[in-house]
DNA sequence: GCTGCTACGTGCGTCAGCAGACAGACGGCA
DNA sequence: TGCCGTCTGTCTGCTGACGCACGTAGCAGC
């Protein structure tokens, strides 16, 4: 056990800890993978345990728009903790890293086991519903520069990390935008000495100054965390 | 026991269901009445028998958007069955009727007591999660028009009645745009004969012509919903 | 009747974001 | 070294929705 614990284990009772890591094996997260595709059966779950994970709602046959993220806070397969096999979300890796993998069927038996892992995966679906829903608000209607900005901060803290790889392109995707929509805000925000970025490496320059552009969403967001652990 | 039962609860054993109505009470849901707000502590949990209710998610204190909808299909309070006693979401009555009340103490019990509860609850919160994903991809990327007449279809689903009352103001509120633009989708979708209304009371004429007029995502919604059932 | 309120319709100027296209810059690779 | 693909910046014309404001119609009450 690393420093780089993920959190949902880590707040686990020694325990039930030990239980659930002892049908988990470790893989690597590697960048552009796609662990679900909606409607795709989910064989395993994921605790990341650094990296962070895109979660996309599909529209029209589109690959449509971010509605959540998860990183080592949280955990990938909220839906079998559910007790449905089928994901909703596509789930993709953005920052690479490692995380804790166990079987679906395996981990289910973990989750009847455990009153502890119950309650905080629980607690967690909460707090991934709340986030969908200021999602949806944010999407609607804030802006281009402050939803990017909100973007990066969320996954400098998912990253651990004060840069990493997506390309304007990438970008839109994540927010639903066109890339010159992206390009206008990256620019305003790398103008402003907030941000540096090079043909998709992407580093945070001035966190607090980033804080300032972020519509609220960002702070939204980060207390709904703080509740769920508290 | 009535026809008009919830549909959750029908789903249940018979004992699991027995054991759960010995706890609730019948209640009146009333148009405009707020059940949650959010930040607030639940008391109650609703199983609702007829009518509906709107989940809104509020942002930078405006009412913002609405991200679900409840009727006899589903429950409301379903942040209290993962243990969190604090509303996320504000619930607001939009069609009348009855539902079955419960203390969340008392649900707390009959939940932790019915293994099949839990199943049908986490199934349902499943289908919360999809819908709310699929809604805030409509919001993002559909016209008004679809969206509205997405949105009467959803109504008249829950309300069981091909009439109920909300105004341009009211409408523009749930989907998030502007009065007037309701008004301009109102007024071609009775131009072209798929609903009536006046001063607030709507009646859905042509439903399998409000159907076509729709997005897709009224169908992706019922598809999920025959999902969740099996 | 007049008043007042609510609901609905319309017009106007503005604007953020769209679609599509193009060009320059950089970097990996042969 | 030169080529090519990727990434980024910019331009043009277009449109759906916005904000605001005003006009009208139905309904209730003294």
């Amino acid at each position: 056990m690393t420093v780089d614990e993920n959190d949902l284990i880590a707040r686990l009772p020694r325990r039930d800890r030990r239980s659930l890591l002892a049908v988990c094996e470790s893989v690597t997260l590697v960048r552009g993978e796609v662990l679900y595709k909606p409607g795709d059966l989910a064989r395993h779950v994921y605790f990341p345990n650094q990296g962070f994970v895109s979660l996309m709602a599909a529209i029209d046959g589109e690959p449509g728009l971010e509605v959540g993220m998860v990183g080592r806070e949280g955990m990938l397969g909220a839906h079998v903790a559910l007790g449905v096999g089928v994901a909703p979300l596509r789930a993709m890796v953005h920052g690479a890293g490692t995380a804790w993998r166990a079987g679906s069927a395996r981990f289910r038996n973990e989750l009847a086991a455990s009153a502890a892992l119950q309650r905080t995966l629980n607690r967690y679906l909460y707090m991934l519903m709340e986030q969908m829903a200021t999602s949806a608000c944010c999407t609607r209607f804030h802006r281009v520069e402050p939803r990017l900005a909100r973007w990066l901060l969320v996954s400098q803290d998912r990253a651990h990390s004060d840069s990493f790889h997506l390309t304007h392109e990438g970008l839109a995707a994540m927010l639903g935008v066109r890339r010159v929509g992206i390009t206008g805000a990256a620019s305003d925000l790398q103008r402003r000495g907030l941000v540096r970025y090079h043909r998709g490496d992407i580093t945070v320059l001035d966190r607090a100054g980033l804080e300032a552009a972020a519509c609220g969403c960002y702070a939204a967001d980060r207390d709904a965390y703080g509740r769920m652990l508290g």
